[in-house]
DNA sequence: TGTAAGGCTTCCCATCATGGGAAGGTCAAG
DNA sequence: CTTGACCTTCCCATGATGGGAAGCCTTACA
C-alpha cells in the first residue's frame, strides 16, 4: 500500500503521516526500491488509532503514550484511565473558561442595542469602562 | 514610560508588545534618542483594550477590528454586536465539540475498570473494536 | 567617576498540529 | 514514449506566546 491509499484507508492526511513518521509516533512496514512508502494493514490500524485518539482530543504526546500502552500487552487499565482522567480534567477546565467567556459576552450583547448608534456597553468592557458589573465582582482578574 | 512599566502598567508583558506593534496593532508614543519605546496613558489605555479583548476569547484580527471600531466615533453598535454574536457562536460551537469528548471519555472511563489487568474498554474504543456504541450511533464520523 | 546590575534593543528559535507548494523522481495507462 | 497522477524531500505559514543571546543604555551606588 502506498501512503495515498493508506491515507485513503485510515482517514489520514498523506502529509500527517509524514509528520507522524518524522516524530517517531509510526513508521511505514518498508520503503519500495524506488523510496516509496510502503504500508500494511497493520500501520492503518495504528493510524486509525491515532486518529480516534486526535478525534477525542488527546494531544500528540498523550497519542503516543496510548498507543505504546496500546502495544505493551501487560499494561494495566488503569495506566489509560488515568491519561483518560487528567484528559477530561483539562477538557472541563478548558470548557469552563470558555463559558465564562461565553457568559460575558452574552451579558454584554444583550445590553448592546445593536442598531445604529454608537453607544455599545461591548467596547465599554473592553475599554474598562465598567458597565458589566455582574461578572467582575471583585478585582480585575482575567477571565482567563 | 518604559515598555517594562507599560507592561506592567497593563498586564501585557513586554514580549507581546513588541509583537503587537510588528503586526500592526499599536505603535508606541515614540522613541527615546536611544530607542527606547516610549508609551503614555492612552498607549497603555489600548494595551489594556487588547488585553480584555483577548480574555474573551477573540482573536487578534478580531480585537483589531474591536479596537478600529472603538476609536471610530461614527460607528454603529451593531458592528460591534455582529463581532461579539460570531465570537459566541464560535466558542459554542468548540464548547459543544468538547463536551461530545468529555462525554464519550466519561463514558469509557466508567467503562474502564481501572485496574492491575489489561483489559481496557478505552483503549479498544481508539483500537477500533467498537465497546463504546453509546457514542457512534451511525457511521465513523469524527468527534472533531 | 567607575562599575555593576538591570532594562532596553533586535534577531532567531520553539511551541502544536496542520496545510501549501516547489522541485524533481516514479509509475501506469494510453 | 509521453502524459498525468503519484511519490519524494525541503521550506514556509499559521496563532499567540515565550526563551534566550548579543549588545547597547541607564541608574544607582561606592
Amino acid at each position: 500500500m502506498n501512503i495515498g491509499e493508506a491515507s485513503g484507508a485510515s482517514g489520514v492526511s498523506a502529509k500527517m503521516i509524514r509528520y507522524y513518521e518524522q516524530i517517531g509516533l509510526i513508521a511505514p512496514k518498508g520503503r519500495t526500491q524506488s523510496n516509496y512508502r510502503v504500508y500494511g494493514e497493520q500501520e492503518v490500524h495504528v493510524l486509525r488509532f491515532i486518529k480516534r485518539a486526535r478525534s477525542l482530543g488527546f494531544s500528540l504526546e498523550e497519542t503516543e503514550t496510548l498507543l505504546k500502552l496500546w502495544q505493551d500487552k501487560s499494561r494495566t487499565s488503569a495506566s489509560v484511565k488515568e491519561i483518560a482522567t487528567t484528559h477530561i480534567n483539562d477538557l472541563e477546565r478548558r470548557i469552563a473558561e470558555m463559558q465564562g467567556m461565553v457568559k460575558t459576552l452574552k451579558h454584554l450583547s444583550h445590553c448592546c442595542g445593536g442598531d445604529h448608534r454608537p453607544d455599545c456597553p461591548i467596547l465599554d468592557d473592553l475599554a474598562g469602562e465598567r458597565a458589566a458589573p455582574s461578572d467582575k465582582p471583585k478585582s480585575g482578574e482575567s477571565v482567563a
